[in-house]
DNA sequence: ATTGGTGCAAAACTTTTGCAATTCC
DNA sequence: GGAATTGCAAAAGTTTTGCACCAAT
């Protein structure tokens, strides 16, 4: 393995995003990882720190852009690998938003839904009360657990409904 | 192109649904097809044959699956290219359900949904009634018309959750 | 020391595209 | 006849896997 550079962040997004302190994030990752038996290694803080700096969703390519502006020779087999720990881990939700690539997203922090222009690929998101009833109606009639943190709808924005 | 063999169904799909005759949604579909100015070949006959006959949601592995038991020298990409004209048409609709594969499905009918488990793949299919209020609470605080034939929900089932 | 992780390369996989030949209108 | 469509092959794209080497516990 060759030399490790340190981890370098973009500017605004190493300070405190205002709702927490910055490294209690990663700090609970890391421990959940060690404590899942798995090994720590830079390479999965790295794509821990990508993810968590990230606002919203994320390609795997993303993520090793990033990774890679701190340590160029991680490939994006060690971010998939990765992304699979940290998916089983709970750590991060995985989505097709319809790109023909996954998108990831941390999963801390209260969940949320995508709406999807497929008219200008534009993103809202939408708080999950809005689905509160809906998971509790298909919880009572299909004894179903929908996994909340997972929906993508798909449909056209404002603009692209001519509204203005 | 080699010689057309005819259409075949399996026993039990060539038949009468009990929803409506058998031939009026294939002559719709045929209808629309002509009339946007496209050309009816046999191999798109037998995709939309293939769509309508299927039960549900089907990959477009399947579709040619089906297709090549009375023809075996259609194409993948054929099936691709007679999605993508049927997609514009509204006659289909396309859904990523996690499996790695797009699903296609015939869009005649209520519209409806899908509850996917995440513990052993079993679907379920969810009502559109359902979902019409939280249409509504998107359409009203997000001016976003969701296209509600394109929801896939995944969680756990019932048996997968231990109930049981 | 041992288990697990990484990087590299190649494979696997679905979906798309270029093109000559063919078919539908 | 002429434009659209097909089949084949190859490309393109993301994701997965095999393997020898290396690192974390």
């Amino acid at each position: 393995m060759r030399p490790y550079i340190g981890l370098r962040h973009e500017p605004g997004q190493s300070a405190s995003n205002g709702k927490g302190t910055d490294m209690s994030c990663e700090d609970e990752a890391v421990a959940i990882l060690r404590d899942s038996g798995h090994k720590l290694t830079p390479q999965r803080l790295m794509v821990v720190s990508a993810l968590r700096h990230a606002e919203g969703h994320v390609t795997a390519a993303q993520v090793l852009e990033q990774v890679q502006r701190s340590y160029p020779y991680v490939d994006v087999s060690t971010v998939y690998r990765t992304m699979s720990v940290l998916k089983e881990l709970h750590l991060v939700t995985e989505t097709d938003m319809g790109s023909g690539e996954l998108a990831y997203e941390w999963a801390a922090g209260e969940p949320h839904h995508h709406l999807i222009c497929r008219g200008c690929g534009a993103v809202q998101q939408l708080d999950h009360v809005a689905l509160d009833r809906l998971t509790e109606t298909i919880e009572r009639e299909h004894r179903f657990r929908a996994d909340i943190a997972h929906i993508a709808i798909f449909g056209l924005c404002a603009s692209c409904q001519g509204l203005q």
